[in-house]
DNA sequence: ATGTATGCAAACCATTTGCAATGAC
DNA sequence: GTCATTGCAAATGGTTTGCATACAT
């Protein structure tokens, strides 16, 4: 798609503006790095990301993954997300349709949730002394699969007590 | 204070009904940790409470420590926060002066941010299969001593040049 | 030519797990 | 007495680090 070519070249120069005023190198693994991760639309983690530029044909080490999401981060190319867990999501960034997330505490499956409502009030607000770049909100609950398995649960031990 | 023995009654009490209800065991290395949770205001990591728990009169090992927690956690006695780092935080839940977080992304500082108008608009929401429980909104961004800081670094470079 | 970035492997460290001993029921 | 829970120590696994090599500048 165009857009989706014009978005790649919109970051990509976003990155060389960040290397550029941090007089960081301007390496292929970097770029290569972030292609990959504006060419899928969904969460990932370190692993899959990891996997992903093994199968295409830029192997790169683990450490140099952790190394260029730090800079992703640093120039709010990519957004990271801790859902509980021990492991960190991350998505991207720019041109991200915004949404929130609803996490299911009992599977731990994550949703998202989109309302614009939410998003305009929360970026409206003025803080003292604070000066927001981006934001997380995260709600914690039971999803409907959860909460039928419960109920039915519920209803059982009450039958067999 | 009258108050906090109240507090200190009523989130053992919820913690007892948890128990039971899950036919889990009422330990007295569990309720020295509620206690102590509940002895204090504000936000902690593991390290901090299990040194806590050790100068306290009641030695606690790690293992216990963790599964306590997933335990107050399950029961909403306890929160959970992760803000980017590999370091969880934690804070009661039960009443609680309910507030929102800020995240200096430069010196990775935490403020609370409290405002009313948002945590009713977020808890007002009615969102289709789904049962929220809580949540937690996280702002990222510079706080004021960083981004004076900052400013000044951006004044002499350019100076310099 | 210089020094930053890479890959590799080892180190790190919060958290989890296995197991024998303890103690709540 | 039974079996969940504890403490300990070892294992786990995501992330970081040290160092020699590669390569962007």
């Amino acid at each position: 798609m165009d857009k989706d070519i014009k978005v790649r070249e919109i970051v990509r120069q976003k990155f060389t503006d960040y290397l550029n005023a941090h007089k960081c190198r301007k390496t292929p693994e970097r770029y290569a790095i972030l292609d990959l991760i504006y060419a899928n639309q969904k969460h990932f983690d370190m692993d899959t990301l990891y996997e992903a530029m093994n199968e295409s044909n830029f192997r790169v080490s683990r450490a140099t993954l952790y190394n260029t999401m730090q800079l992703l981060l640093k120039c709010n190319l990519v957004l990271k997300h801790q859902f509980g867990q021990n492991l960190s999501f991350y998505e991207r960034a720019y041109n991200n349709d915004f949404h929130h997330h609803l996490i299911c505490s009992h599977c731990n499956k994550v949703q998202e949730y989109k309302d614009a409502e939410l998003k305009t009030i929360i970026r409206s607000k003025k803080i003292t002394r604070f000066t927001p770049e981006h934001y997380s909100l995260y709600i914690y609950g039971l999803c409907s699969a959860c909460a039928r398995e419960l109920k039915k649960t519920k209803k059982n031990s009450k039958v067999i007590k």
